[in-house]
DNA sequence: GTGAAAGCGCTAACAG
DNA sequence: CTGTTAGCGCTTTCAC
């Protein structure tokens, strides 16, 4: 009575009068069966509600349509965008998304990639190059196709699809500057185990540094990319015989984050301090004051990222990797300091 | 010179000296081996780095250890925390996650859950239950095992995780006219296709009906769950004749968008205006003022799912839905309503 | 505790 | 354009 197990190809082809081999064709290739037999199949496969088997298909084929993205975390907004961006693009080739988290930890990493291979997926989306070495052996030895976002290089022979994150954080610490800031602080995500939250800290060193007429780096200081954390290194900040007139902040949340303490401390904003983030998350927009920030082309990104894995995991050749270009958002969160 | 294929069992049993039964044994129920054999099936496992493929396994074993999520958008913060929950539990399961986005609609969703369950997805967590019959009738007739999320009903026979969001927007309401407020605006998600949305706007006008004390819902109006789009809402509501003095918001994002939007109209808030909003998503503590909002038990949700989820598909009997409780955060955005 | 052998459902040559 | 026929790599009885 009851259909305990799924219908199989053998049973369309026996439904539809036709063997196994054209059924496959029919719903693989289908300019390669004739329009009459092609008929008859999709209704075979109507009537029995046939869907195929996965593994056999995974198995017969040697690929499992199926790609894995391993990122940080999704609970982080900054990654949101890009990923789904990169399902989009994958969902219209047919391609499913396996997802896996790290929690910002190198060895997890190479557990979840690990995992998402041994789960077949035919190649992966990596976020940055903090890796160490046992990692790449890995994804080298396998063959494993893979392609590197959210940075503008990678190791020799890779593929990646990101933006500058030192071009432009030194570009936002310059827009600062020529806002009349001198003394600058920095809140920047922990850069152990991450090369952008390094890159971006490198970016605003480098362009402070090279500004001259006074302009220096009063704070530096790390946190995890956190609100509350991002609060307290401002707090921190605050407490130092010298204060700053701008905080560069390693993303908008730690901005976000930062700005609600100075509110808290009962600073007035953007006068008393301005502050600057990273991302252009949603957020930014409707902050109070709303927050001046670096665009990352996250969606843009995400596309790019994806059409290249498709591309390498088909063969092709002679694929270059892309470098995207970031935008300063300059908003009400940045003004001139305050004349002393 | 290359090693163009990955091992199989096979060549790891001709290493070992063993059957590939054996070795199937040592890695699936690693007690039914003698320790001897185990200890060079594993030096062999090393040596030729076997990974299991998937395919295969997934064939012969009828399982794929892979379930899929099908939510509306990635790129929604409301989503981000309770699916991290999600998968944390099943990556301790060893299984890994499809994710698939509908973008809001039954159609996309249908064709994502077919399309996870064509990639071999062993079950499958999904949101809410506005769903054509034709879906309803796909998870039964297949027999996927499912577990509805984000709502606390669902049709008999199913498996739910979530929480009351009509009550819980009651609540809100009510706070806002214990508040003292009498006239009444609620901006809230398009309930076309949408449960929660729907949920949520009857919670408020059944709240406000019941009040009396001249308490009335004065404006009522769909937006989507953007920050823009729930800004023109707002500017739309300020038009009309009569104003309200508190704004009931689908979610945070929207209460947000609405916020700066009354902010740019020169409004002061809370004095002016009262905003509420719903989800408490991390940016609702950054907002000047904070947003008053109702907390969603997110990541309590997510592991509950997951652990339904996989009992579900093990096979266990007697699961029982789970109602989590949600919280009102009292926050500065809700203040009473100034003297007229 | 271990091995032999029979498939799991599908794809891809290869003939015809 | 269609059918026949081998496997793909693994799990799982069933003997021993």
């Amino acid at each position: 009575m009851n259909k305990q197990t799924a219908p199989t190809l053998e049973d369309v082809a026996r439904l539809a009068g036709v063997s196994t081999a054209s059924i496959s064709r029919a719903l693989n290739a289908p300019s390669k069966v004739a329009p009459a037999t092609r008929e008859k199949i999709e209704k075979a496969v109507e009537v029995l509600g046939y869907t195929p088997n996965f593994g056999g298909r995974a198995l017969a084929s040697g690929r499992a349509n199926t790609v894995g993205a391993v990122i940080p975390s999704m609970a982080n907004a900054m990654f949101a965008n890009g990923l789904q961006a990169f399902q989009d693009v994958l969902m219209q080739a047919k391609v499913n998304l396996l997802v896996a988290t790290t929690g910002f930890d190198p060895e997890e990493e190479l557990a979840a990639i690990k995992s998402l291979v041994a789960h077949g997926a035919d190649g992966l989306m990596l976020i940055g190059n903090a890796r160490p070495d046992a990692t790449w052996d890995f994804l080298e030895k396998r063959r494993v196709p893979h392609v590197v976002a959210w940075v503008s290089e990678t190791r020799p022979g890779h593929l990646f699809a990101g933006f500058d994150n030192a071009g432009a954080a030194a570009d936002a610490a310059r827009r600062a500057m020529a806002a009349g800031h001198r003394r600058i602080a920095m809140i920047c995500g922990q850069t152990r185990d991450n090369d952008r939250a390094r890159a971006r800290r490198d970016g605003v060193i480098a362009a402070v540094g090279a500004w001259g007429d006074g302009a220096r780096l009063t704070h530096l200081i790390e946190a995890p990319y956190m609100l509350d954390e991002s609060g307290a290194a401002f707090a921190t900040i605050m407490q130092q015989q010298e204060t700053p007139t701008v905080v560069l902040c390693g993303n908008d949340a730690q901005a976000a984050g930062a700005m609600a303490q100075a509110r808290a401390m009962g600073l007035s904003l953007p006068d008393d301090m301005s502050f600057i983030g990273f991302d252009d998350i949603g957020l930014a927009r409707v902050l109070h004051p709303a927050l001046a920030t670096v665009r990352v082309p996250q969606i843009d990104m995400g596309r790019r990222a994806a059409t290249l894995l498709l591309d390498r995991i088909a063969g092709r050749e002679g694929l270059q990797s892309v470098v995207l270009d970031t935008e300063f958002m300059d908003r009400a969160s940045l003004a001139p300091p305050r004349k002393a």
